[in-house]
RNA sequence: ACCGCAGACCGCCUUAUCGCUUUAUGUUGAACUUGUUUCAACAUCUAUUUAUAGAUUCUGAAUCAAGUUCAGAAUAAAGAGGAAAGUCCGGACACCACAGAGUAGCAUAACGGGUAACGCCCGUCGCUCGUUGAAAGACGAGAAGGACCAGUGCAACAGAAAGGAUGUACAGUUCGGCUGUAGUGAAAUCAGGUAAACUCUAUGCGGUGAAAUGCCAUGUAUAUCAACGUUCCGCUUUGGCGGAUAAGGGCUACUCGUUCGAUGUUGAAGGGUAGGCAGCUCGAUUCAAUGGGUAACUGUUGAACCAGAUAAAUGAUAAGGGUUCGCUUCGGCGAAUACAGAAUCCGGCUUACAGGUCUGCUUUUUUU
């Protein structure tokens, strides 16, 4: 398995993201929050994925893209779980809803947690 | 040596693992196009032994070569700032009637220079403040430096009164609050101050802003364009032609001016949204040498190419090392490592900033 995030595999499409917001369910582990909804994908991709930190959180544009960077990597080292159980294709955005920081190793262990909810959540 | 001030510059590093963006190189695969060769089928032509051979065209398949596009993996190179920030000025560039006249509005304000331009920068003069000095002056710092003989307004304290005021006392007197003196104040119908007061003068300013704008693919409301078309008058070869009419709209903050002109029909064209390409990074660029200038800045020559993302890359993690601070049993231990993230591009200004380097000046101390 890899741990890539190739371009491709980002959730860009107005419509598909419109879709998420008002169709989408969503599981959390605070303070991240995974928001889900299945899509129709082209040439077999099993996974659009988004991430976002708000402004209401962090006011400053480093302190956003450095949380952003961070649930990239987080998705990249850990999408493995989410290949090996997904039964269709998802579109689904990662969000960051804490005004407090995170070293990258808690947020690791959350986002683990976070997965395993979601496929829980999916299978039942 | 230390402290302070001013100016200029820098603003964490190394290794490993896993990633991202752009460019280049060759490579693999797929699709398409063109061509070569071979085979098959059909048709036509030629030859003769009349069912064979040869040639040509087209179709299909295979093969090889070249090109284009897409995808995959690989290698190499490059990849945030001094403020990228605030969006406060000035430009480049693009479009909107290439942009009209007047009024209003806004900005600037000594003189000279720099610049693409500026409200920025440099120099000079004057002013104010501080230090020093008997003074002249010297040194340092600061600022929003045109005009109150155009008009209107404002003015602390003192004073009767600060502008249709003229009180009190005394004196003079043509007996009229007519004249003078005293008194307050910088200034008392003699004027002066004030434009970080209105105002005046001079100069400048059209608007929008890369979500500008152009193209491609997709392709629809009906905004747009063209023709016909509303009403009235005249002419008429009865087909039409010419002139007028204007609710309202566009150009503006307003007026003038100019321009389009209801509803409808036909045709053309093709908005927005989502996607791609261009704009998009080679430029008032950077560096070095040298010439000019007190300086800001600039001429010449040589060299270099230095982010181009778009739900938005430029990183994450681990270990080690710098640097600073605190504690110290002088072995170390602990903590911190600033401000902050390109979005069309430049020149400024303003604001934020741990720490460090260099230069100049001043004070104090030590040695000679």
């Amino acid at each position: 398995m890899t741990f890539t995030y190739p371009k491709h595999e980002k959730l860009k499409s107005q419509k598909q993201i419109d879709l998420l917001f008002s169709e989408g369910k969503s599981v959390s582990k605070y303070p991240l929050r995974l928001v889900f909804a299945p899509v129709e994908l082209e040439n077999e991709e099993k996974i659009k994925f988004g991430v976002s930190v708000s402004k209401k959180y962090f006011k400053k544009a480093v302190d956003r893209n450095y949380y952003k960077r961070l649930l990239r990597e987080c998705y990249r080292l850990n999408k493995s779980i989410l290949f090996e159980n997904l039964d269709k294709p998802y579109a689904m955005m990662f969000f960051y809803q804490s005004k407090e920081a995170m070293t990258f190793t808690e947020m690791n262990e959350k986002t683990v947690q976070l997965f395993e909810k979601f496929i829980k959540e999916i299978q039942s």
